[in-house]
DNA sequence: GGGCTTGTTGCACTCGCTTGCAAAAATAGG
DNA sequence: CCTATTTTTGCAAGCGAGTGCAACAAGCCC
């Protein structure tokens, strides 16, 4: 097998008997080409196979149309179906997503910046973990346009999209105080991150608004097995709380789950639970959760509309508000 | 913000007082460059913030270091996992993914793998759709590697790597015998994929040489909700399925939850259940489903290292065997 | 010191494409 | 029909890197 053999646009000029301009203007649009020669050009390169080399063209061009998605545990359902979403939308906005892995090595992060910056990404959508100040800082002087999606850290030049998950929390606890519930907890992971201490603070402080006290609990990270920990834990305690707000919906799933076949509670009569984000497991009938749904298309289409801009405009963060989803977790509704 | 203002080698060459060629050798691993003129360039470099353009690389190599990962309903647990190892594996190589989303159009295979002879791919890997025969030829004929994971058809220059389906089915069946169950049913979706296909071929083919009959039922596509369907299709029926084989975990999923909540059938005493793919789900407490783990790790492994083979080799065909994981779902075990 | 090998370096060409510029062709106006 | 304007076209100069080749320096042996 002989390695790539790419058809030139010197081929397609060849065998159409025209320039190799000629070929370039006919691929670009706006340029000025006869109808005759298009005809034959398009005639040419479609009996060749041709198909401008991207990499030329992002060289000369400086713009690759390739933007680098920046994610750790990918397989996660809210973050699978937010890469769904952005790589969808990008490919409708005739860009390409570039799938940068960080489960890895701790400053892999970085490292995929520097990949990105190699491959002269347009663009860089960072869904987990914090680069390094002076990296992106690189990627910014670059010229490279950065989105961060539920990262707080304040940073210009880069748009941060971020949830109001003090107000969806503040929310949950009003929504669980109306099902009659009054010994509230919170799950919580050990990640820490910006949005997920919102959503705990924000609940907290509905609870001291209400003077009520609220049991925070946290341990390991966002997943199901947390869940299943932080039930142990909440429901060994001499108060057990009748009303538990998790950080998500898949920690949720591993406390209900928990609730049920180690402690024998019934949900939503003795114990009322709502998770966040929306997963699909939170439709299931098994877990039926009630949740704050992340507006996973909304993100996608603010972060790719916003590197579509020519400039980057002054507003460089958008809020926005996660629905909540009432299902049959929560007493009432 | 000026846009893309980039290092380029020759700004490092004259930081260091080199020539242009002497940055390009020192990035270039096996080139001889002496420990001194090295270091000035490294150093320089550093100071300048300087990185090799991927896209002139490819340019010149004829090597992108680019593989495009083609999907559908990538938010699929199975799927992602599968995006995940393949992503992580690929960068372990060197390499860097694309991800391109078949979702929304018929042609967007065809579409996708244009792209990626657009961007000079190295290789392609396909997991969800069959593309054209002529674009494959297409990428074949340009020099690009391809990758089909449970997709059956035979081309060859392509590496085709499958799990032992029929033999899977075939153990899926054995294991619902010895628990003592007598109305064998195969529950599939109607995307009729060879992988779905052999499961379902295998089962009956059991079946048969064991002279038991399988009751099979088809709907819609491979999710939970085809699974609530089938369910109740299958539990309408005069005689009663006691053990069902599910195509996939999602759709076994969505089977048992109707199965207890709108028929109340106990599992496994009741009604046993066997999936495929071992999706994290399966392991929840919900579900604890006895199920085949597809060995998502060994087929990126197997993936990646073919890619990496400087010649393709004879063999371009892997079978790998789906081990059987065994939970609750099942009686005995 | 002369002849030779070994190791480094710079020049110049190449990869495939875009684009400014000026020449050529087509169209319009008188 | 000739000139003025507009459109189309080709030339050539890049974009940022890799690499064969020849020149050159250094080191070795006799």
């Amino acid at each position: 097998m002989s390695r790539k053999i790419f058809v030139s646009a010197k081929d397609v000029a060849d065998r159409a008997g025209v320039s190799r301009s000629a070929v370039s203007r006919t691929f670009t649009p706006g340029a000025s080409v006869s109808e005759e020669t298009r005809r034959r050009v398009t005639e040419a390169a479609e009996a060749l196979g041709y198909h401008v080399n991207h990499l030329a063209r992002g060289l000369m061009r400086n713009e690759s149309g390739i933007v680098c998605l920046i994610v750790s545990e990918l397989d996660t359902p809210y973050r699978a179906s937010l890469i769904r979403a952005l790589t969808g939308q990008l490919q409708s906005a005739s860009k390409i997503a570039m799938l940068i892995n960080t489960d890895r090595s701790d400053d892999s992060v970085d490292q995929a910046l520097r990949q990105a910056i190699s491959y002269r990404a347009d663009a860089s959508i960072i869904l987990s973990g914090m680069p390094d100040r002076s990296i992106t800082d690189l990627c910014l002087k670059s010229g490279q346009r950065l989105v961060l999606i539920n990262r707080d850290e304040d940073r210009d030049g880069a748009l941060m999209i971020n949830l109001n998950d003090r107000d969806a929390a503040r929310r949950s606890f009003i929504a669980l105080l109306r099902a009659g519930c009054r010994n509230f907890a919170f799950a919580n992971s050990e990640a820490m991150t910006p949005s997920l201490m919102a959503r705990e603070e924000g609940f907290c402080a509905a609870g001291r608004e209400h003077g009520l006290e609220v049991t925070v609990e946290r341990f390991g990270s966002t997943t199901y097995q947390s869940g299943a920990v932080l039930a142990q834990r909440l429901f060994t305690r001499e108060k057990r709380p009748d009303a538990i707000f998790c950080v998500n919906d898949l920690l949720a799933c591993g406390l209900m789950d928990a609730a049920r076949h180690q402690f024998n509670l019934a949900i939503p009569s003795e114990l009322c639970v709502v998770g966040f984000d929306d997963i699909e497991q939170a439709s299931w009938s098994s877990y039926n959760l009630t949740t704050f749904a992340q507006p996973v298309d909304r993100i996608a289409a603010e972060a790719v509309s916003w590197l579509d801009q020519v400039t980057p405009g002054e507003v460089n963060s958008r809020r926005l508000e996660a629905e909540l989803v009432w299902r049959g977790s929560v007493r009432g509704g």
